[in-house]
DNA sequence: TTGATATAGTTTCCAAGTCAACTAGTGAGA
DNA sequence: TCTCACTAGTTGACTTGGAAACTATATCAA
């Protein structure tokens, strides 16, 4: 029979009440999204197209942190629902661009609307003081560890 | 041709930077666990059950903001690890309850202390200031946001 | 006692990601 | 101008979780 060693309390890292809190607020923006039947993974890949004429699928795998074959498979669901177009590349005939539809360009800026009223929501309880602060260290905790990908999950 | 309007910037959210580190915190400790074999998930499950007789698994999925089914699951790939192990309820047909083994009981000390060491790696270059005051906002999101629940991914 | 209903857990199907193998096109050097 | 290594993207096997249907047991009310 093993001993029961003290561990420590799962409540004393940070990285659990980040974790608590960051899973809530997109918890939350992926119901909001789920309303005009789009998901965080759909809305990320949008929103990297938005205002840009096109991009590679390699390109966008690494602004958002996903493989390959992950962007291969949402951009085909994308296209599905007809919010953006896959293009074959005019100089290289291995690569392809992805651009928005004009329904999906339409489309980004009320759902660009439903993440400011996400986010609004959750912090809105903070005072200015404290939301400066708390993204001041995030965002330095963001530099420091090299952490350059858009979060999807 | 639709217009292109002005669409609020990802990085003006904290939700944004909030998950970016949450993501990067998780995914490094889930590497951590990985040496050990273990999944991020896995080690919630332990960790609830460490120092406790036994569990039933509804209280666990409910702890744990997982459904019933993913507990089940879940269950069933520790218990092939002889990690834990499955009981029926003496007093109810219906029930059962989980609990570690042994060899399940001696892990937990180790995976925490991963834990404890990925916390350090990511925040310790905060001030001891700056650590607190995060871990109070933090704190204060999840108690107005009602968020109980273990945050697994 | 016996239906009706509620509860505990499992199972099945589906969604969405990873990884690794694969196809096809590119380009540099012999 | 071949050939061979590299790159772009796709595909398939696998993982893990959710939702809902399902099984078995319990409980309550008539």
């Amino acid at each position: 029979m093993s001993s029961i060693q003290p561990v420590s309390d799962l409540t004393a890292h940070i990285g659990f009440w980040l974790r608590m809190v960051s899973n809530h607020v997109s918890q939350a923006f992926a119901a909001k999204l789920a309303d005009k039947e789009v998901t965080v993974a759909e809305w990320s890949l949008m929103r990297a197209l938005y205002g840009k004429e096109s991009m590679a699928p390699s390109r966008l795998a690494d602004a958002m942190g996903m493989s390959r074959g992950a962007i291969t498979k949402l951009a085909d669901r994308l296209i599905a629902k007809s919010l953006i177009m896959r293009e074959a590349s005019a100089h290289d005939g291995r690569a392809q661009t992805l651009a928005l539809t004009d329904r999906g360009s339409a489309l980004v800026p009320d759902l660009a609307a439903l993440a400011d009223r996400n986010d609004a929501e959750f912090f809105e309880c903070l005072t200015t003081g404290e939301r400066e602060t708390l993204e001041r260290l995030l965002k330095s905790l963001a530099q420091r560890g090299d952490m350059t990908a858009i979060p999807i999950k």
